[in-house]
DNA sequence: AAATGTCTTGTAAACGTTTACCCGTCTGGT
DNA sequence: ACCAGACGGGTAAACGTTTACAAGACATTT
């Protein structure tokens, strides 16, 4: 049942029933139907592989993510994967945790497989592995945090703005007292919120003491037992602000089990913006990072970069900018306590 | 940097090449190390496209489920592909929907590249599928819910063994009016949940009037408005059930909007057990079916058949239980109005 | 010492396509 | 009637591996 089998079937060569497959537009429209008929006939099936051999083109794309099981992630591969099936591509997917070691060993089987490109949509320590990565021919896209690394489509991802409007919006609702649950450190990506959060916090004249300041793991567990900690402070957080949604999600939750109210004693806040956000109680005031734009985002990079090579040595870059969505989970402050100024407070 | 230049380079054969790179133990160490350092000079990466043309085998299994955005099919995905990578398999994976047309394209295309297996991991109408793909040489997995259908692996979920415990479990609170929300009852496993909660109804001596049947979409947004149904009949019921967790969590949230407490006014049970159903107030008491086991069955299955392809002919089949989980949204119910037995009740 | 066997390496075919190139036929112009 | 050109179709090489088979080197047996 391969094309030697549909050319003796159809009296034709090889090169013509190719020919046909591929509707190429000068074959006489009678062997067509006679090449059409006999491939139907024998249920053939053409062999992508080997067409992939000669054109050294597999139309293969491979995404890499770090947890398919945080809810961020489904949506990326969810838009990915249409993309990918509507402009004729199939995906090759790999859930490597942050784990570096994981995701060289995906990227490079993925090589090996001869993918047209790969994105890396993770939040780990991204940027040595894109730049190691870079040496091979297949294109790349990979979101980053540190330096632009060359050969690569950079998506950067401005946390800053939405990150931002969070702060802003808490201070107006007279918030000053207001804590932050961080992603693993280890992770660039959580370093970049949490930094970004203290220079929001700076700029609008508010001082981040270091015990409000808490790490997290980006799981509902890892808020619930944050929540615990914050809880035990002589003085307690107005408002929190979580680098991600699972993590607000466990606030919330325990908030809920310690008889907290959220919004009225407690403002949450979270960061994604993932489908569930608006349906947990109360809806999730959150930073929106649009998945389903950063899926698009780097198909359409991976895509351009396969239609004309050339453009690829140079390393263009992208940005996604995050904003805040108001929903329910935060409110005026009740008599906070104002707090001293720190020493090196800047007007 | 193919295996020609490789060899070239180590004044080896081609055939020496393959050899030393497949650990074949025969070969002299010096050429062995030659070999090796001549590939790592050139840093040589083996096209997995051309090995598999010549052996016929991937290394690459194909997933397809219904919807990748819904949490119960991300742990799948992440328990496949662990287990992938683990026996050096590539996974391919599709989020159809439970669109038929698009499932049968995804699969055709997986065959296409030559596939060594293909899983159909999916609450849709997957029976007719299954059995039109049959004819093709590749290992087939699927969950069915029809009659078992030949020369694939049928994976059978039982779900009245959770359901009967769940309508145990509510009427031992004393509920009798118990309403179930479906899911789409298009797919036949919808149905087939809803068959067998009418039958656990009907063992247990309580009767499931048609207006306490709601049908569903297995979404969040699908439990509030079915909830906001069910809340406008005279009669409330005391207890829900509900097809899925999404949808649960999505009654439970309206609950919260119109104020009926839960558990205390109204007990909801959920199904599946996804992760987050621990971590939604009050923690969901829900039927679980395991979606680690759901994708350890399956890749076990596909391996199976792809080691010895004379068992694939015929079908085997295996069958994933499923049974309750006790939490929290589940109370005994207060006053409830008993209601009158059906003529057709059974002893 | 010749014959046999074992062990390692090389040669070349094969996997299923695409495609560059060539060849034959037909059309139309002179 | 002859030739140029256009056009449709066939031949075969190529893609990068694996592997059956052959061949050569060397050890062992008679």
């Amino acid at each position: 049942m391969d094309i030697r089998e549909i050319a003796k079937l159809a009296r034709v060569s090889t090169a013509t029933v190719s020919r046909v497959l591929n509707s190429v537009p000068t074959v006489n429209p009678k062997l067509a139907k006679r090449v059409l008929d006999a491939a139907a006939l024998r249920g053939y099936v053409p062999n992508t592989q080997a067409r992939a051999l000669v054109s050294g083109k597999s139309r293969t794309f491979g995404l890499v993510v770090s947890e398919i099981t945080n809810p961020f992630f489904p949506q990326i591969v969810e838009t990915f994967g249409n993309l990918a099936v509507a402009n004729g591509y199939e995906m090759l997917l790999a859930s490597t945790g942050n784990d570096l070691k994981r995701m060289e060993l995906a990227v490079r089987r993925m090589i090996e497989r001869r993918v047209d490109g790969v994105a890396i949509l993770t939040f780990g320590m991204e940027d040595s592995l894109l730049a190691d990565l870079r040496v091979r021919k297949v294109p790349l896209v990979g979101v980053v945090v540190g330096p632009t690394v060359p050969g690569v489509t950079n998506i950067r991802i401005d946390y800053r703005h939405g990150i931002r409007q969070a702060v802003q919006h808490l201070a107006a609702l007279r918030h000053q007292r207001i804590a932050f649950i961080t992603g693993p450190l280890r992770l660039m990506s959580a370093m970049a919120r949490k930094t970004a959060f203290e220079e929001s916090m700076r700029e609008i004249g508010l001082y981040a003491p270091p015990e409000l300041l808490v790490e997290g793991d980006h799981t509902v567990e890892g808020g619930v037992a944050a929540l615990g900690r914050l809880v035990r402070l002589a003085e307690r957080p107005t408002a929190i602000l979580c680098s991600n949604d699972m993590t607000a999600i466990g606030v919330i939750r325990e908030a809920y089990e310690l008889q907290i109210n959220v919004p009225n004693q407690l403002s949450v806040v979270g960061f994604d913006d993932i489908h569930l956000a608006q349906f947990i109680t109360p809806p999730l005031t959150t930073v929106q990072m649009s998945q389903s734009e950063l899926a698009t985002l780097a198909f359409q990079a991976l895509l351009a970069a396969r239609e004309r090579p050339a453009q690829t040595r140079q390393s263009n870059e992208c940005v996604l900018v995050t904003s805040l969505v108001l929903r329910k989970s935060t409110a005026l402050v009740l008599g906070a306590q104002p707090i001293p100024r720190p020493p090196d407070f800047i007007s």
